[in-house]
DNA sequence: TTCAGTGCAAAGACTTTGCACTCAG
DNA sequence: CTGAGTGCAAAGTCTTTGCACTGAA
């Protein structure tokens, strides 16, 4: 993983810094598609002297670099995972956290890029399908934070 | 439609202000998907008093009553529909308009849900799906401008 | 060594809050 | 009349910009 991000930032021409390799292990580490803040705060204690500055920064390249996806869930906010592949999210409406849904985010970018095509002659690269609603244990009425 | 806005405000209780009618008026006639600057722009020679503010908290409370929908389309702005059921969108990537997609939003919906709910056991309420691309327009090599 | 990257501070964009005035019902 | 709604100003939140210093290659 350390590996990975290293070579690949190197190989895209940028250097791979301490902070650059810490912001994205924390993303790779992670379900809960935190956003900057999120990932400054769980790395303040290892780097001290890091700038949420710089974590925005990094976020934006490894977005162009396609390393991290940003999400828009409608919270005002920007977060960010760290699986680059097109796929579905839920955001809780009780708890506030945004989970996986496991279904091929590809199938659906497919189907729609036809569909797009032949009515409306529009071009579709990507998508972003958010899912509003209440996660299993909200639904179910247990206690959760986040 | 000026009696529609007007009725279904008092019905929920609320007061049919001349400015309340006029946002409505302005999302309700255009598929440009504005955002609150824009509406506001819009209405400045009508309404010269008008404030930012007031298009902010009316289109709060239109979102509120169900009366429009907000759109979240990675701009980093909120955009608003007048169309409040649950409909595709597609971000262009060259102009940057933002156009409906004549798909049916209730299908998809339902079909989510159902998936949803027996792979993970999430309740599933409503979805927002923005198709990221280029128009009809832009794909074809045309000059456009929003 | 050298310049991409960092960190600080300040600015920017969008949105919300607070409060006195106004007008819809 | 009366309080929901408006408009002004100010503040807030998230994000970006500018610039000198630093450390990765």
């Amino acid at each position: 993983m350390y590996v990975t991000i290293t070579k690949r930032l190197r190989e895209a021409g940028f250097r791979a810094t301490p902070q650059r390799v810490a912001i994205y292990m924390i993303l790779a580490q992670t379900k809960a598609h935190p956003c900057a803040e999120r990932v400054y705060e769980k790395l303040h204690s290892e780097f001290p002297s890091l700038s949420l500055n710089t974590v925005y920064k990094t976020l934006q390249t490894f977005e162009e670099l396609g390393l991290v996806r940003r999400l828009d869930t409608g919270e005002g906010i920007c977060r960010y995972d760290a699986n680059p592949a097109p796929h579905i999210h839920l955001a809780c409406r009780a708890c506030g956290q945004v989970v996986d849904i496991d279904y091929d985010g590809k199938y659906i970018l497919e189907r729609m890029s036809q569909y797009v095509k032949e009515n409306g002659g529009h071009e579709v690269c990507d998508f972003n399908l958010i899912l509003y609603g209440y996660c299993r244990a909200c639904s179910n009425g247990e206690a959760s934070s986040n």
